[in-house]
RNA sequence: GGUGGGGUGGCCGAGUGGCUAAUGGCAGCAGACUGUAAAUCUGCCGGGCUACGCCCUACGUAGGUUCGAAUCCUACCCCCACCA
């Protein structure tokens, strides 16, 4: 039987690893935790690499822990920042761990069984943790010049860096060593910055308890262009279906680059290493039909969302990729469109009295305002039911579809609705 | 504490009294080509408007000189380098 740094390294999913962790799985399942900072109330698509790994964890006999930054996110990790960070309100923390604790069930298996992945929060320990016992206990195994050697601070000397975040690692190590005692884990996960973080948990763990752990860290994405990995025109591209909708969730994975899409399959689905050379065959052989990008989309949004969401996007992206005239369309599918592309309720007599294009670009959201729609539409930038239009457009009740809606488009894939009503 | 250098639009980086909403590059948006891809070419790119024009805001902060300042002066804040 394959262990998952095994699979992993065969996925091209290993940054590093620390040495012995070869064999100590070949001795048997392991337990391992990955960290995430509750600095938000969703998962985006950047944290889904560690959740995969911890899935293909559990997947090959190991029993995942998911670590909720409870405590540490009141402190804020400097690896890969620049400046200081913001700490959060202990409230908020509180409610972004259970909501994150809600997606990753999506991925992984929360039984009762003995593999069964658990949760813990490290503000249980942290917040009552004693500032002397934790000097006595921690702070005496690291010398100031271990420290300093790290990156994650080396980098930040001219810049900056304040005493709270210099302490991070020493925090993140003693929650390795804690997992460690209490739970067996012998293994921690993380993006290639947290290395420094988890080498220093090693080291606590194997000072003061005489205890071997090891590292496992994964590649910090980007795109084929160089760009940072998972971020759309509106930001970050979430799992929460409030935050990014299950329609542009879709479109974010259809959209990848074509150098970029075989990495995505193996990193963000489980499909054997086999089926993605097949799919990645069929889409060398006829570029053009996005057969891999399709597989991807459909595979990943299914694991998020549903089938049945998946079924409902590609439907939606049919008619509205589709082409051509929108005021043949019935009203079946026009409402098929319209549940997944954002809606503006507008009162009727509204349309029926004419409006201007450039207030119902406004109005949408398509254009930021009055003088962004009017750039845009100097540059044949939008269209209505899928007809191009000009500044001096007005919308009127003719251009009313079945249901009352009037569909908008900015490029080729932003879409808005208007829903005339009364 | 001392000496020197520096803080410009999302980022990098020009600019040393008017022609500067500020060269150039990156990022972003749109158009053409295509495959809802990449590359390439073109346009836009501080904000707003009743828009071939008008009005705001902007070159670390606050004042000042000047008809006029990102550009000169003063004070203050912050960063960097070296010295102590």
């Amino acid at each position: 039987m394959t262990d998952v740094l095994a699979t992993l390294t065969d996925r091209g999913m290993v940054h590093d690893a620390t040495p012995d962790l070869a064999a100590r799985l070949a001795a048997g399942p392991i337990t391992g935790y990955v960290g995430f900072d509750p600095t938000a109330d969703s998962l985006h698509v950047g944290n889904l690499v560690p959740v995969m790994a911890l899935a293909w964890l559990q997947r090959l006999g190991g029993r995942p822990i998911v670590l909720i930054g409870g405590g540490t996110g009141l402190v804020g990790d400097p690896s890969g920042k620049r400046a200081e960070r913001p700490m959060l309100e202990e409230g908020t923390v509180a409610e972004n761990a259970a909501a994150l604790q809600l997606q990753l069930e999506r991925f992984l298996e929360f039984g009762e069984g003995p593999g069964s992945a658990i949760v813990r929060n490290n503000a249980t320990w942290l917040t009552s943790l004693p500032l002397l016992q934790f000097l006595r206990d921690t702070g005496k195994h690291f010398t100031v010049n271990y420290m300093l050697q790290k990156d994650t601070v080396k980098s930040r000397l001219d810049s900056g860096i304040s005493f709270t975040e210099f302490s991070y690692m020493l925090i993140q190590a003693y929650d390795f060593a804690h997992l460690a005692r209490t739970e067996g884990c012998e293994l921690q996960f993380g993006g290639s910055d947290q290395w420094g973080n988890i080498t220093a948990g090693i080291e606590l763990c194997a000072r003061r308890d005489g205890v071997k752990a090891h590292g496992l860290v994964l590649p910090l994405l980007t795109t084929a262009s160089g760009a940072k990995f998972g971020k759309s025109e509106h930001g970050n591209i979430w799992l929460d279906p409030e935050r990014t909708s299950p329609y542009a969730f879709h479109q974010f994975w259809l959209q990848s680059d074509d150098a970029d899409v075989e990495r995505s399959l193996r990193f963000f689905t489980f499909l054997e290493l086999d089926e993605i050379a097949a799919v990645m065959a069929a889409h060398g052989a006829d570029p053009g039909r996005r057969t891999a990008q399709r597989c991807l989309a459909d595979n990943v949004t299914r694991r998020v969302h549903g089938a049945e969401a998946v079924a409902r996007v590609n439907a939606a992206a049919a008619i509205l990729f589709g082409g051509g005239d929108l005021r043949a369309v019935d009203e079946a599918t026009v409402a098929i469109v319209a549940a997944e592309v954002t809606v503006t309720v507008i009162e009727r007599s509204v349309i029926e009295a004419g409006l201007s294009i450039v207030d119902a670009l406004e109005l949408c959201g398509l254009a930021a305002s009055k003088s962004d729609a009017r750039r845009g539409l100097a540059g044949n930038g939008f269209s209505v039911n899928g007809m191009p239009v000009s500044a001096e457009t007005t919308i009127s009740a003719n251009d009313l579809l079945p249901g009352g809606i009037v569909l908008l488009r900015k490029g080729k894939r932003s879409w808005a609705a208007l829903s005339a009503t009364g």
